[in-house]
DNA sequence: TCCATTAGTTCTACATTGCAGTAGTAATGT
DNA sequence: ACATTACTACTGCAATGTAGAACTAATGGA
């Protein structure tokens, strides 16, 4: 199954869509998980999904910014958004009847 | 962070409350994850969350059972539920808005 | 023109978790 | 006594998670 952080990361390629980029999913993640996500975890990880099918990646174009690189754009296949989705069912199944999620999962059927 | 199967662990073990031991710990995974949960996985498990004060366990009476032999009894910890709770909430946080949660995540605040 | 600065990625190494199976132990029932 | 059964312990390896230093190419000002 998907790991922990390889969910954060193909959930959050998929809210940026069109932009999502390397840098631009680690701020993601960063703001929406509230810790810190090395840059080693992230590129290790988007090679990693990428071997197994659930993202694919290509090289953009260089920003007209100042340091403005060629980005490695980032879009989720739907072998990914199948893998994404199975992982939340799971946890939501899961997660039905604890106490710390009372109000919410056990809304699932 | 958790793991995964931690959490899948943790989350069956509170939902059995006094009846939560090592094979029937395995048998509720099984169940709910609809997936093999081998022995291995499951005890080294319960050693690593241990070790972590997330839960603790002793050995209880053996059932009056054929072939009952003594049960090793888990309950999850104050500490761990904390770590389970923390768990779910990131995960509803990163799952909101996503196209596989529709319904369900997006009521979280 | 040259260089400091900056956004972004690549590479390398290691720690933690996940997974699988075999072996071992103590009780039951015949 | 012995086959059977419910369970746990142990060992080894695969997959994921984490960290940060090094590298690259473009910008903009002196």
């Amino acid at each position: 199954m998907l790991g922990e952080f390889e969910y954060l990361l193909i959930t959050t390629a998929a809210r940026l869509g069109e932009n999502a980029y390397g840098a631009a999913i680690r701020e993601g993640i960063e703001e929406i998980a509230q810790r810190k996500c090395s840059i080693g975890a992230l590129y290790t990880t988007i090679e990693r999904l990428e071997g197994k099918g659930l993202i694919t990646t290509w090289m953009g174009e260089a920003t007209a910014e100042r340091g403005g690189r060629a980005k490695r754009m980032v879009r989720v296949t739907g072998k990914g958004t199948r893998a994404a989705k199975e992982f939340y069912e799971v946890m939501m199944r899961v997660s039905r009847g604890a106490s710390w999620a009372v109000g919410r999962a056990e809304k699932l059927s």
